[in-house]
DNA sequence: TGGCTTATTGACCATATGGTCAGTAGCTGG
DNA sequence: CCAGCTACTGACCATATGGTCAATAAGCCA
C-alpha cells in the first residue's frame, strides 16, 4: 500500500533492491537456486521462501515464472539434465582407437565427474527420492538418462565385439550394459550417502572396475 | 462377560476402539506403520498423524513411546536392519564347496531378495534420502550395512584366491569388493526409481553380472 | 521526456502439521 | 471387587509454509 522511502534512500542496503531482469536471465537464476534447495531438503522439505532467498528475490516472483512448487521442481530437474551426457556422447562419436581404450576413457570420465560434480549426485538423489511420487520423473529418468547411458555402454560393447577385442556375445547380452554402468552409479550413491571423506575412494573403485571389465569382457 | 463383547470376540476387527497393549507389542506396531509412512513420503513428507492412523492409534500415543519425529525415524531404520544380512552370513559360514559356487549362490540370493523384498528397497531409499541430514544414519549405514556387505564379498574373493579359482590379486584389490556388490545394489535403486515393471529385469542383470564376475575374477 | 508494459515486491491468507496435555479407561495385583 | 497405574485419546496450540494479490517501479520505445 505504502512506499518505503527510507529503504530507497539508503545506499548501504546490501541488496541492490529491485532489479528488473528479462525472463531469460531470471529463469535460470531461479532454477539454480531451486536445485540447491531441493537437493538440500528434498521436495517436501524445500521451502519456496528459501528458494526465493537463495535467488535474492521475493517469493512471489517465483510464482510469476512457475505456477506451483511441483512445476518448479519438474523444470529444475529437466534443466540440469541437458549437458549431462554430452561429453560422453562426443567422446564416443569422435573416438578412433580401440574399444578397450574407449572403455577406459569413458570409465575414467565417469569417476572423475562423480568426484568433482556435486550437482550430478544431487540430481540423482532427487530422482531416487521423488520418482515414486512423480511418475513423469521416472519416465524422464528412463528415457532421457538411463536409456542414454546404456546406449553409450552398449555402443562400446558392440565396437569391442566387432573388432574382436571382446567376446562376441557381449554385444547383445541382456542386462550387461546396465551391469557395466552400475559401479559408477553406485559410486555416486555412496558418495551421497557417506560424503566425500567417508565414501569408498573413487580411484580404487575405478581401477578395480576397469580391471574387472577388461578381464571379463575379453575373449 | 466383558465390557465390549463383540469386539473382543473378533480379533480381526479393524478398530476395536481403545485397546491397551503392553509396550513390547505396541512399539513394533508403531515402527511398522512408521516405516510404511516414511518410505512413502520421505522424512519431511511423513505426517505423524498418518503414522498413527496406519497403526490404528491416536497421534498422541506415538509421543508416549518416542519423544519426537526424528527419534521415531531413527528407531524405524535401526529396527529393520537387523535381519538383513543374516541369511548371507549364514550361507557364507556354512559353505563347503568352491568359491565360484558360493559366489553364484550369493549373487542369486541378492537379486532374488531385490525382486521380492520391497521393504529392503524402501529402507535403502530412506538412507539415501536422509543420510545427509542425519549423520548418525550415514555412520549407521557405513558400519552396519556397507561394511557387512563388503565383508561378505571380500571373504568370497579371498576364498577364491586361496583355492586358486580366482587370480591371487583379487583377494586384496582395493575397491573390488564394492565393485562386485554394486550391480546388485543398483538393481535395487533402479527398481525403486522405475518400479517393478519398468526397471531392468533382475534375471538379465543377474546372469550378465555373474558372467562378468566369473570371467573377470578367474585366473 | 513521458507513458506503457510487466518484472518485482511484501504483506496477507488458509491450511497443514509437529507437538502438548488434561482427562479417560483398560488391565492387574491385592 | 476395588484401586491404582499407565496406555490411550482427542481436542488444542504455535508455527510454518504454499500460494495470492494489489501496488510499485524498472526498463523501453515513441
Amino acid at each position: 500500500m505504502r512506499a518505503t522511502p527510507d529503504a530507497s534512500l539508503d545506499p548501504t542496503a546490501p541488496s541492490p533492491g529491485r532489479r528488473r531482469l528479462p525472463p531469460e536471465a531470471r529463469t535460470p537464476q531461479i532454477l539454480r537456486a531451486a536445485l540447491d534447495e531441493f537437493a538440500e531438503r528434498g521436495y517436501a522439505g524445500a521451502r519456496m521462501a528459501a528458494v526465493a532467498s537463495r535467488a535474492g528475490i521475493a517469493k512471489g516472483l517465483i510464482y510469476h515464472y512457475f505456477p506451483s512448487k511441483e512445476a518448479l521442481f519438474q523444470a529444475t530437474v529437466r534443466a540440469c539434465t541437458q549437458p549431462l551426457f554430452e561429453e560422453a556422447e562426443r567422446q564416443l562419436a569422435g573416438h578412433a582407437g580401440s574399444a578397450r581404450e574407449l572403455l577406459g576413457a569413458l570409465v575414467h570420465m565417469g569417476y572423475a565427474r562423480i568426484s568433482a560434480d556435486r550437482q550430478e549426485r544431487t540430481l540423482f538423489r532427487l530422482i531416487i527420492t521423488e520418482a515414486e511420487r512423480f511418475p513423469d520423473l521416472a519416465r524422464f529418468y528412463r528415457e532421457e538418462m538411463l536409456a542414454r547411458a546404456t546406449g553409450i555402454a552398449r555402443a562400446v560393447l558392440r565396437a569391442g565385439a566387432a573388432s574382436g577385442e571382446f567376446r562376441p556375445e557381449v554385444a547383445e547380452m541382456p542386462g550387461l550394459a546396465e551391469v557395466v554402468l552400475a559401479p559408477v552409479l553406485m559410486a555416486s550413491v555412496w558418495r551421497m550417502i557417506l560424503g566425500e571423506t567417508d565414501a569408498p575412494a573413487p580411484e580404487g573403485l575405478r581401477d578395480a572396475h576397469l580391471d574387472l571389465l577388461l578381464r571379463g569382457l575379453s575373449r
